[in-house]
DNA sequence: CACAAGAGAGAGCACTGCTCTTGCGAAGGG
DNA sequence: CCCTTCGCAAGAGCAGTGCTCTCTCTTGTG
């Protein structure tokens, strides 16, 4: 224990959070640079002018530091779209939907290899350390945040539902939204899910040759998304 | 060149061609069983009881080999994918379509390394040389086909197009789909990625506490990604 | 049958993640 | 104010990686 929390702190735990910034953005760096398969600790400790052996007193493992850079990325992705949608929060329901998903969009095309890191193939084996689930929420809350604000003003109707989903649905409403109606969910799920399909697929190369207007496509597809999402009214 | 393509092609060939197929099938086991970062060029000699320097007499380089396993991946996929169909091919256009969609999922449940391989992170640097476009397409062309037919028996209806994407839905249906109307285009591109999103959502654990009926819940939105893509018609 | 071409073995280079030991210097208690 | 402790970095080293080069021997083929 240093003194009290958030006060001088010590100067000793202030250097090691320095370095343990440092080291996160050589590592964010050469994750830009040149991929998570790519990342290597020793490079990382050459870049930063001390010896590799000196990295793991701030993270135990590679994979600990891929873990914190994962988190960081969801973290920023989560920024990202939360600032776009406040930027029009005062819009219509569908707009704001799809301001969060270009949002998304925008934020992958900018940060592939972090966008990679997050969506694509789990690197060791696969993680998902219980820490980064809800940084790993943030997006998937922001667009059931939509939901509920358009179930409110009542722009949201849900799509029928085969009974055989019923308790699955009602299971969800109460996880994951009290307040929107149950047969909504799915539909909602499915798109946040399709939502980085459509992302996925452009980043990684799938529409080459397939889709040239990538812009006016993925607009044209979040507003579909939203519409297929239950959301009713006008995409001003 | 030796004798006459496909006759008695010399023993020596023979034996390359056993010797490469062994190899993939070696590193195919080992992609499944550890994923794609941690096949290892030596322990795949070593399963082989050869000495890893030989292996380069097959393939030149571990991104080759990687490769290789991608097109077969592409191909394992498009052949389940396409029996799937084929078991169905007298249903009704919805069904068809449905039939595919849980094709593609199953095949991606049952082999998560390879459809990592392939619609996960590309792994080195980047990849996909051209020679993987063939078998790449495969279940998007599957697809189509499936919309084709249904637009010739009037089960296709094509959803309004904004007038700025119109130009890009003629030259899709020009390049990828001559018979099918181009306004359909753009929705139809537009599932077979979203398809592609709730898979490796699935797969890759973003579903974990979300998601529990994965069964149900897919059939679902299978159904309505049908729909969403201009499918008319009842799901039988 | 002679011989070149093909295949495998082995050593070695540069690199990786990670561990263990050693020395140093600053922080903090008596 | 001294002295001890503790955090930090360095260095050597281990086991493993992809890949190259050279050498040898087998084997299919003209």
């Amino acid at each position: 224990m240093t003194s009290s929390p958030s006060a001088p702190l010590g100067a000793r735990a202030r250097a090691r959070t320095e370095v343990t910034a440092a080291i996160k953005d050589a590592a964010r760096r050469q994750l830009a640079a040149e991929g998570a398969a790519r990342l290597s600790l020793r490079a990382v400790a050459r870049e930063l002018g001390m010896v590799s052996s000196a990295l793991y007193r701030y993270f135990p493992s590679r994979d600990d530091l891929l873990t914190a850079l994962i988190t960081d990325a969801y973290d920023s992705l989560g920024e990202a779209a939360e600032t776009a949608h406040a930027r029009v929060a005062d819009a219509a329901s569908l707009r704001r939907w799809t301001a969060v998903c270009e949002a998304v969009r925008h934020w992958a095309l900018a940060h592939p290899h972090e966008y990679a890191l997050i969506y694509g193939t789990p690197v060791p084996g696969y993680s998902a350390p219980d820490a980064t689930v809800p940084a790993a929420s943030r997006v998937g809350l922001l667009l059931l945040g939509v939901a509920r604000d358009a179930h409110e003003r009542g722009e949201l109707t849900a799509p029928p539902l085969p009974p055989e989903l019923a308790p699955e649905a009602d299971r969800m409403a109460a996880d994951l939204a009290p307040g929107l109606p149950p047969a909504a969910m799915p539909s909602l799920i499915a798109a946040w899910a399709q939502l980085f399909g459509l992302v996925g697929f452009e980043l990684f190369g799938q529409f080459e040759r397939v889709v040239e207007a990538r812009e006016e496509f993925f607009r044209h597809a979040a507003v579909r998304l939203g519409r297929a999402a239950g959301l009713t009214g006008e995409d001003t």
